[in-house]
DNA sequence: TATGAATGAGTATTCATTCAT
DNA sequence: TATGAATGAATACTCATTCAT
């Protein structure tokens, strides 16, 4: 029967409100720098400034805290990103690298990239993370582009190719270089511009996709 | 006592040579079935049927034998790769759609994918993947065809782009469907066949990065 | 803002006085549920409809409340045991065989059982328990009728044995079914009905305890 | 990727078919000396002269290990207590007597009193404990001795009476000396010399079940 | 070489207790 | 009085690594 006496914490500030946010931004920090498993609950509590104990009050456990982050900071980065519009007669091409540059600027970035990383790392492990991907990811990201394509093939823009594969190879596209320099940081090594590589990858899916007798 | 009792001759049959490679090929599975840090040196041990003491015999500690494993993967999937060689007047278009198809064929695999998830969710926590990424991966899968894009630029066949950016480009478009169809599982969601990804992405590709006047 | 908001008058309608006893309540029916242990502060108090730190307005701890819900829980058992009263001219055997039964009504109930069993896993781990049996328990329920039996032997009426020993077994007779057939859930397996134990007890002890040539 | 170093520990000693004994031996030192619960792995391993880890070689978790080390200790304690038997023209009541006794050497001791505490305690909490109850204390201690009453009930020899109740009485009115003298430390306020105990407690059971012509 | 018993650092999680409101 | 957010000590259990055999 141990009678425990707790020294008065100084900061033993109540801000019920904040703490879920202050959580999951600790977390993200936490779990990028150090992965899932390593990352610890009391190094994620104690860059919140806060104590272990605290985050069960809001946290299920580890496992929902980490789903948590995940779907709290997508949401986070798609709000960032602008919707892709376009109706007839505007530039398509100018659409296009327009969004990629923004779509790079919002994920060539370290906390992005760890994200990224991070999911797939876990995707096999969380059971949370499959349904995050297959209903926040794959309609968003890549079903409103190909509908957008099937559109300009509608109006003879688009040549005849699969859309889903034709959207989601864009995608690739950039997705391959926030891998490589933001993950795997090759950007030490070949360093490329946001702004060049938004505009080369734009060009070529651009030119690859749009039927040949339309200038872009 | 004359009558020795003698264990099954075939549980004293023992090949030396070949178990570090058993040993591997135990820790891919075993690895990618839990991921790094769940699997457990036991769970290995037991799947090359071995005792966990017996591993240290040849592996320092998990972490080597982690790198060990991916570098000899990454080797194994490499040498399926046909080398992508190209000499004038052969047909381009047709080089590449062959060399995706097999790309995909190759790589489009569980253990394939599950070797990449697993590299990409350790890559920052574990130093040697980093120079296996920068040493074998970029050099041998990017460059190759950025020399190659290069090539075609001289000779007019190629649009005057960033040939790395080009080549990485086609990489990811490629990787996206290994990482989305076999990683994620969206292959029961979208399926696809290997072929049809690989046309419409050669297509795409080569028609976004050719020269006007040169048809593919 | 003319129109306030109130609470429900039911929600602010306190019982300051009753509080004790509901939270001694409640602990009973926590302690029984789950052990010492496993007990929390936190289910207790919502078995009493307050929350936590509300207890500890009235209960210095979990040990406190404890061995306060022990106490009084006793001091309710015995309220309901009727003294035994024994004037020469009596028929003994009658009044015993009724007190057996009586306190087999009372002690043979889930409730009383699961308090006999509490009290008797903690007995050593809590200081307080102890004091309680010996100043509470023992004088009692077991010097009363020591000295019950002690008038019988000086009217020749009981043989002579030691009168603490003799008492106690009684005790032991009736205890043990309690412990078997509550705690123990014999009374599944072996079903009895507490006048047929009651009888049977009574008329044994009495038996045995009473000098030869008087008929019981 | 922590790569923890150890210390040579001096005294590795192998000692497989010794460790499950003394770990179980242990276990009921520290088990009896602070309850189930407040009983920690370390402190049984620390007594057993091992560390924490090696305990989980030879059972599951704490549950098993405790439900494990009440089985094999009552049966110690089984295997100390001589059969009843009984044949026709033997003492009636010396055997009784003298199985008493027996018996309160062996239980009227703190070990076995403690493992009665600790399975008292525990047994709606540890599900394993009631098949051990059910299936080895029942059968063992009480039903053997209710058959031996309906035999004397046959020959005459035993008042036409309950034997179930008559046997269980028996036991409660042993077990009732064990729990207050042992358990509760009663022995220090009001000593009894078990052989007194059983002197007493015998005689009056006897007296009370046997037929009235026949002297014990 | 191979074994597998032993080690012990590491960690998620619980919960009695405190205290600002 | 009452609340409930916050605390942080305590602990069962895991598993990479060691090493005597």
């Amino acid at each position: 029967m141990p009678a425990t006496t707790h020294r008065t914490a100084a900061a033993r500030t109540r801000r019920p409100d904040e703490r879920p946010e202050e959580i999951l931004e600790a977390a993200l920090t936490v779990f990028a720098e150090r992965g899932y498993r390593p990352a610890t609950m009391e190094a994620i509590a104690r860059e919140a400034g806060i104590t272990k104990g605290t985050i069960y009050l809001y946290f299920e456990n580890k496992e929902e805290l980490f789903v948590s982050m995940v779907r709290e900071k997508l949401r986070e980065l798609a709000a960032l990103l602008p919707p892709v519009a376009y109706e007839p007669g505007m530039d398509f091409a100018k659409i296009l690298k327009e969004a990629g540059q923004k779509y790079l600027e919002v994920m060539m970035t370290p906390r992005a990239a760890q994200l990224m990383s991070l999911m797939i790392g876990q995707y096999n492990q969380v059971p949370g993370l499959r349904s995050l991907y297959l209903e926040e990811v794959i309609p968003r990201g890549n079903m409103e582009l190909a509908r957008l394509l099937e559109l300009g093939q509608q109006v003879g823009l688009v040549r005849p190719l699969d859309t889903v594969i034709a959207a989601r190879s864009l995608f690739g596209m950039f997705f391959i270089f926030v891998l490589t320099q933001e993950v795997f940081g090759a950007k030490a090594v070949t360093p490329m511009s946001p702004e060049m590589i938004a505009d080369t990858v734009a060009s070529i899916w651009l030119e690859g996709v749009l039927e040949r007798g339309n200038p872009s």
